[in-house]
RNA sequence: GGCGACAUAGCCAAGUGGUAAGGCCGAGGUCUGCAAAAUCUCUACCCCCGGUUCAAUUCCGGGUGUCGCCUCCA
């Protein structure tokens, strides 16, 4: 049992798909005008997660994401760098995806984009406009007239008066009201045109979500996501349009998910605030799924403050499991390669795992998976979840630990039992999408680098001479003088291993 | 002005009507020749004031503070 927290209603409810094990979303998607920053990114990876959970668990899922990619800010940056507005869209969207590559944020099944879907979009405004929900100016712009929806403001929470109370809005004396939208903007000199009945123009912002996402989901769909920004006016006026041109209260969206923002010095991080960092720069510096990571450390509804210190904290937790994660690969390794099992082979009689160090590993193991499950099916607790997987972590490296420091002799079933529990930790990732694109040590194979090896190489043996007599004094030397140079060296049991700082 | 959210340890962050997950940092221990890595142990009466209750951090009311939406916005 899944339950959600629906915007719509204000509390958690249990998820009852429309469809027997089938679920469809649809999440809002970016306007192309720039590259995406940290807080674009945010709701993306939620819904990756919930896509991939659902698909975990059983559902088969629908899952589109639009690209607005007709629009005033797209139209001035490709007029003020004197390109075409799709032009400026496609290398934008390319960026998008780039970005969300590296967070390993799978493909949504479709990306319907406003360009291409213009009978639709026309075919929608068309149908307001006889039900009377919509009205034409002189000039051809088409607006939505709120006051002739009844349920205008219910995702919200708002009424009409209200809103004009505080009228921040502009006054536009050739609306019917002020809270009244666009649907359709008739054609200025200098901005990209399509023919309607109407008259040649381009959809206004709202319309395309509301023409494409029933389109592709249908007249009724179960989600409805993006960040809490859009609750109004943007999802609040898909509804409205929605609804009306369908007849049916009941129709769009079922659940609507929304998630909380990213701050910076505990404000909104925005474009238009000038305060954003982008992902591309932060990729620059962090790996992919740390910033996935750290993304998810928190649930998806609470604001989550951005700083270059929170990211290098949350390096540090990931690389813990990271580290687990490579110790099992290490066990599975020795297990294939039959150096596991170090005490021969014992006859296993009666139910001795339940007693062995690694029986306790692997009850713990789906316990926590059972745990996480749980989390999982609470409006998405990734953060809880998560937790579960350093629970698992900590005993993993304990019995890692031991195992090579020879304190633990396997039985022949145990191998069994870790590739076991190495199965459940990888699941455990998958629910949270890490460990699947872990960027291989830079494989620099210029002439410098090989030498470098090489020195190491000459060094570390030197080094080992050293040690081998006892000369602490020019072993230590060695290692602190490769420090100052930016190389920590780690005496392992069986290799010394370097690295760079 | 209208509407809404949040307030938990040094920092971050879950959560529950019966005295609180996890992470980071810090202290001490184990391992190591010494370090590093790993690991173990330790660190909270949950913003304030009322109320309901046998019992509230958790529910209700009020207050204070912070943030968000009402304009483009993930």
């Amino acid at each position: 049992m899944i339950q959600v927290y629906n915007t719509m209603t204000g509390k958690k409810e249990i998820f009852k798909p429309l469809k027997e094990k089938e679920v469809s979303i649809y999440c809002c998607g970016v306007t192309p005008y720039n590259t995406p920053h940290i807080g674009n990114a945010r709701p993306f990876v939620t819904w990756d997660v919930i896509r991939r959970y659902f698909e975990k668990i059983g559902y088969k899922v629908r899952y589109i994401q639009n690209f607005t990619d007709v629009d005033d800010k797209i139209i001035a940056t490709a007029n003020r760098e004197g390109v075409t507005w799709n032009e400026v869209s496609g290398r934008n969207i390319e960026s998008y995806f780039k970005a969300m590559d590296a967070l390993n944020v799978r493909h949504a099944d479709l990306y319907p984009k406003v360009s291409e879907n213009m009978p639709a979009i026309i075919e929608m405004i068309e149908t307001l406009i006889e039900k009377k929900f919509a009205y034409k100016l002189e000039n051809g712009d088409v607006y939505f007239s709120v006051e002739k929806d009844p349920g205008y403001g219910k995702l919200s929470g708002r009424n009409l008066e209200d809103m004009q109370a505080g009228a921040r809005v502009e006054v536009d004396d050739r609306k019917n009201n002020p809270m009244d939208f666009a649907l359709w903007k008739s054609a200025k000199p200098g901005e990209p045109a399509w023919d309607s009945p109407f008259g040649k123009g381009r959809p206004g912002w709202h319309i395309e979500c509301s023409a494409m996402s029933l389109k592709y989901l249908g007249e009724k769909f179960d989600f409805h996501g993006g960040g809490s920004d859009l609750i109004f006016p943007h999802h609040e006026n898909e509804i409205a349009q929605s609804q009306c041109a369908i007849g049916d209260e009941h129709s769009f969206a079922q659940y609507w998910l929304h998630n909380g923002f990213i701050t910076v010095n505990n404000e909104k991080m925005a474009k238009s605030g000038g305060n954003f960092f982008t992902v591309e720069d932060i990729l620059k510096k962090y790996p992919g799924e740390v910033v996935r990571f750290f993304l998810l450390q928190t649930h998806y509804r609470s604001p989550l403050e951005f700083n270059e210190d929170r990211i290098k904290e949350t390096q540090v937790a990931y690389n813990r499991l990271k580290t687990s994660y490579e110790y099992l690969n290490e066990l599975e390794e020795k297990i294939e390669s039959g150096k596991f099992v170090t005490g021969g082979k014992e006859k296993i009689e009666g139910p001795l795992i339940t007693v062995s160090r690694a029986g306790g590993l692997v009850e713990l193991a789906e316990r926590l998976m059972s745990s996480m499950e749980d989390a999982m099916n609470d409006d998405f607790n990734t953060a809880l979840a998560i937790s579960y997987m350093f629970e698992l972590s900590r005993d993993v490296n304990s019995y890692y630990n031991d195992y090579v420091a020879g304190k633990i002799s396997p039985r022949g079933a145990d191998a069994f039992i870790i590739l076991r529990v190495r199965e459940i930790f990888t699941e455990m990732a998958n629910i949270i999408g890490i460990f699947e694109n872990i960027p291989a040590e830079e494989e620099d194979t210029s002439e410098n680098s090989a030498l470098v090896e090489k020195l190491m190489e000459i060094i570390i043996s030197i080094r080992q001479d050293a040690r081998s007599k006892k000369d602490w004094a020019t072993a230590d030397k060695i290692r602190d003088e490769l420090k100052n140079a930016g190389i920590v060296l780690e005496d392992g049991a069986q290799k010394i291993s370097w690295k760079r700082i």
